[in-house]
DNA sequence: TAGCTCGTTGGACAA
DNA sequence: TTTGTCCAACGAGCT
């Protein structure tokens, strides 16, 4: 091939179906070389998320080279990265999948700028989000701060269609040199006892497809019914895989679709929503990007947090030691699975946020170093709306309780048993696994007595309503 | 324009 | 046991 070849810079789009960055690549005539910088500068990751990026790095390079290619490893600000490979490798273009968080956007624009100054061609395109920013407008042009009407505003509008991956990639003469990825040690920074997250995860494309078809088939159905219950199998677990690209939205939404014109209405409806509520969180980013680092109402910015990550009931609180079962669940859970249902995320938010008066933003530290499905947007949504403090009406008096909530959603307790071991006979695997993956410097073991509670429920949520009202009544 | 309706996810209590 | 009402009241988005 004698053309120069294109590079193509893989970053939250580790798949090779519904790509239509890499669909372009293919067919422009140029040989590829599939790229993925490991960016210090931007890849701010968590410790969970980063080891689960170097699963999906994984994974997407064994399929990469059944197409006939190579996946290059380099580390480094990407902007030099891809100007020492151009030099390499002669290459003429480069193309890649738009990203849209701020600090993606503002690096990804002036690397734009600099290749195409220097006579490059840069292909970018969408592929992480059904509906891209600047698609959605309210009528009078500005951007939508609650929910259902921007699903209304999407719900009936068209998709891009599926697109099957390439059968092979096109490979040049020669390879340019790549890192190995053992020596990024992406999991380096796991803070835990023993391996224990490679137990509950499957990386990797095929894994989201196969998952995908699993939930079609079943639990979609009861969705809308069962997807509260968190010790239930009524979710898609699709999240991590989302959060990395292995799967297209698109490729879900059709799915979904699909299934809710086959009969599996409520459920499918109510997924797809679930689904949407991704997009707006995306969407909310793109207008107001502060959300992700402070109080998206500014009226909260006097409110009397508790700002220290060290209160020893923040730290009950990090390791599943409140005393407050369904939290301590939920938090083992996260710890353990790198993952936590949706239902539970909104309980120990609104607990640490409200019963123990303690700033949001500690909270989606402590689950962006925990999460193996780590999305800024998404994250950053939920935790301000947990706490009062984002864009919704969400009235303060809002506090869950987490005994109530035991008790609607696990009320046979089996969400507790599977994950809280203290005080049980014979405990299940998962629940054993958490001493495992805890640190040593924890000293936690199965035959410890479960804690007393940090603080009394209704002694925390009367405290949470009394600092409200003196914080309204003072501002 | 001004008015109207509604807002993902709740809790406590009374009947 | 289940169902209804109130909590307090703003602002988004539509008509």
């Amino acid at each position: 091939m004698g053309e120069r070849p294109a590079i193509l810079w893989l970053r939250r789009d580790l798949r090779l179906a519904d790509h239509p960055a890499l669909t372009a690549a293919c067919a422009s005539g140029r040989a590829v070389i599939p790229l993925f910088i490991l960016d210090d500068q931007v890849e701010t990751l968590g410790a969970a998320a980063k080891w689960r990026l170097g699963q999906g790095i994984s994974s997407l390079s064994q399929a990469i080279e059944e197409k006939g290619s190579h996946l290059i490893l380099r580390r480094g600000a990407a902007a030099d990265v891809l100007t020492r490979l151009i030099a390499e490798t002669g290459a003429a273009a480069v193309y890649w999948s738009r990203l849209y968080d701020p600090a993606a956007r503002a690096r990804d624009g002036a690397i734009e700028a600099d290749l195409k100054a220097r006579g490059l061609e840069v292909g970018t395109f969408p592929g992480a989000l059904l509906f891209e920013p600047g698609m959605v407008q309210t009528g009078t042009g500005g951007f939508y701060r609650v929910f259902t009407p921007y699903w209304k505003s999407v719900r009936d509008r068209r998709v891009d269609p599926l697109v099957p991956a390439p059968a092979r990639i096109p490979a040049p003469a020669s390879w340019p040199a790549s890192d190995r990825l053992d020596d990024w040690a992406l999991g380096a920074a796991l803070r835990r006892g023993a391996a224990v997250l490679p137990r509950y995860t499957e990386a990797g494309e095929a894994a989201a497809l196969a998952r995908l078809d699993v939930f079609l088939a079943g639990a979609i159905a009861d969705y809308q019914a069962e997807r509260d219950y968190p010790a239930r199998a009524a979710t898609s677990g699709l999240s991590e895989a989302l959060a990395i690209g292995e799967i297209a939205p698109h490729r879900i939404w059709h799915a979904a679709q699909h299934a809710r014109e086959r009969g599996a209405g409520d459920g499918a409806e109510t997924f797809l929503k679930e689904l949407v509520w991704r997009e707006f969180a995306y969407h909310l980013m793109v207008h107001t990007p502060h959300i992700l680092t402070r109080n998206w109402r500014e009226e909260w910015d006097s409110f009397p947090w508790n700002e220290d990550a060290q209160d020893l009931r923040v730290i009950a609180w990090t390791r599943g030691r409140t005393g407050v079962p369904f939290v301590d669940a939920a938090m083992r859970e996260l710890y353990v699975t790198g993952r936590m249902h949706n239902r539970a995320r909104m309980v120990v938010a609104s607990y640490l946020t409200k019963h123990l008066l303690t700033h949001w933003r500690i909270g989606m530290e402590w689950f962006a170093d925990c999460l193996t499905d780590w999305d800024p947007a998404s994250n950053a949504m939920g935790w301000q709306w947990c706490a009062g403090s984002g864009p919704d009406a969400a009235p303060y008096f809002r506090i869950f309780n987490p005994e109530t909530q035991r008790k609607t959603y696990d009320p046979q307790g089996a969400y507790v048993q599977a994950w809280v071991a203290e005080g049980q006979r014979n405990p299940p695997q998962g629940a054993l696994d958490y001493f495992d993956a805890v640190p040593l410097s924890w000293r936690l073991a199965p035959s410890d007595l479960y804690p007393a509670p940090v603080v009394g429920l209704a002694e925390g949520r009367q405290r949470a309503l009394a600092a409200y009202e003196s914080y309204r009544s003072e501002s």
